[in-house]
DNA sequence: CCGAACATGTAAGGTGTTACATGATTGG
DNA sequence: CCAATCATGTAACACCTTACATGTTCGG
């Protein structure tokens, strides 16, 4: 139950539209927490019913009209109650190491050109978080800043696992592939 | 699509029933994809509809008796193509860091308890992984090994990070609510 | 007035989670 | 023979993804 609470994050953050939501979890807030415009319109009707947001009250609220939203008192209230509560971790699900380990059965070819694919997307996104740690947290102060620079630290330890992880993981495949390229001119 | 991949792969590397797999899944291959037995029964089901696997040949198929599955070459062929096929990676969700910006917004009160207590599974789950790296792969020759290396090593260094930054998240806070705690006393 | 971008939504299908149901085997 | 465990499933629901549908605003 982390979408809800996602937005209700968001909107105290500041009050927005659908599709402003759906372009701050397209950035800052889905470095983290992704979401679609789908979900997230889904998501606030189910929170507007339940008491826990209202549209701000301005404009008529026709089909293609802007509609801004606001956090009432019970659904901050149900955001402390959930971010203080407990949740253990999920297990890690990654999908190219299932791919690893199924190649490890059924032969690893064109394996490195993907290994080399994903190495430089996590190289961009590496590069786009430090940009954001040195344009905006350069002096953090505020309890906030503190907090939101301790995430985007998190997002920048990542990446920096996967750039270090996918370079050594090339390096073994290669060795992998020569050998058996040797193993078979061998023959 | 990776949950029947998944249940392909482990099926290559050992033919097995449906609480066989449950049980690979709660360890080697549940470390980077995990499966219930619901999930895993609902799919062999339709691994088998499909062609890709097949029950062996033994006793009667009744209820609540052992069904073991191997994999038939449609499906070595569908695992191959997907194995070196073409996947982005998907982005980043983690429920911890969404409630650590939360707490930025409506206060972080007891917020290091939970934080000790993914410390101590992060630690306890690091050890487990590095204990079966000196185990099973202190010599990995074979290039099987090698790759079954590779993947536990990006377990290793997720553990790692979190280790980490968890043991940085909790100074971040313990500073903060200091604060907090001295500005409310010189009030 | 028309196309592009903005803005909100519906529908369908796949995946994951939780709770429950049923039969077989084995140890006491 | 009874309880615990093994083993295989069903059902219902929540969640995520993809494709599609509809109306508004604004520039040319």
């Amino acid at each position: 139950m982390s979408l809800p609470h996602a937005i209700l994050t968001a909107l105290l953050e500041k009050p927005s539209s659908g599709l402003e939501l759906t372009r701050r979890f397209d950035r800052s807030i889905g470095y983290f927490w992704s979401a679609t415009h789908q979900q997230i319109y889904r998501e606030l009707g189910k929170l507007e019913q339940a008491g826990y947001i209202r549209a701000l009250p301005s404009e008529q609220p026709a089909r293609g009209q802007k509609k801004e939203f606001e956090v009432l008192p019970a659904g901050r209230a149900e955001l402390t109650q959930w971010a203080s509560g407990k949740q253990d971790p999920k297990p890690l699900r990654d999908a190219l190491l299932l791919r690893l380990r199924a190649a490890a059965v059924v032969g690893c070819a064109g394996l490195d050109d993907e290994l080399r694919r994903h190495l430089a997307l996590h190289e961009r996104q590496l590069a786009e978080y430090t940009e954001i740690e040195h344009r905006d947290f350069a002096s953090a102060t505020s309890p906030d800043d503190r907090l939101r620079r301790l995430v985007l630290r998190a997002g920048i330890s990542l990446e920096t696992f996967w750039v270090e992880w996918l370079r050594e993981a090339l390096a073994e495949v290669a060795e992998i592939d020569g050998a058996g390229t040797r193993s078979n001119e061998a023959r």
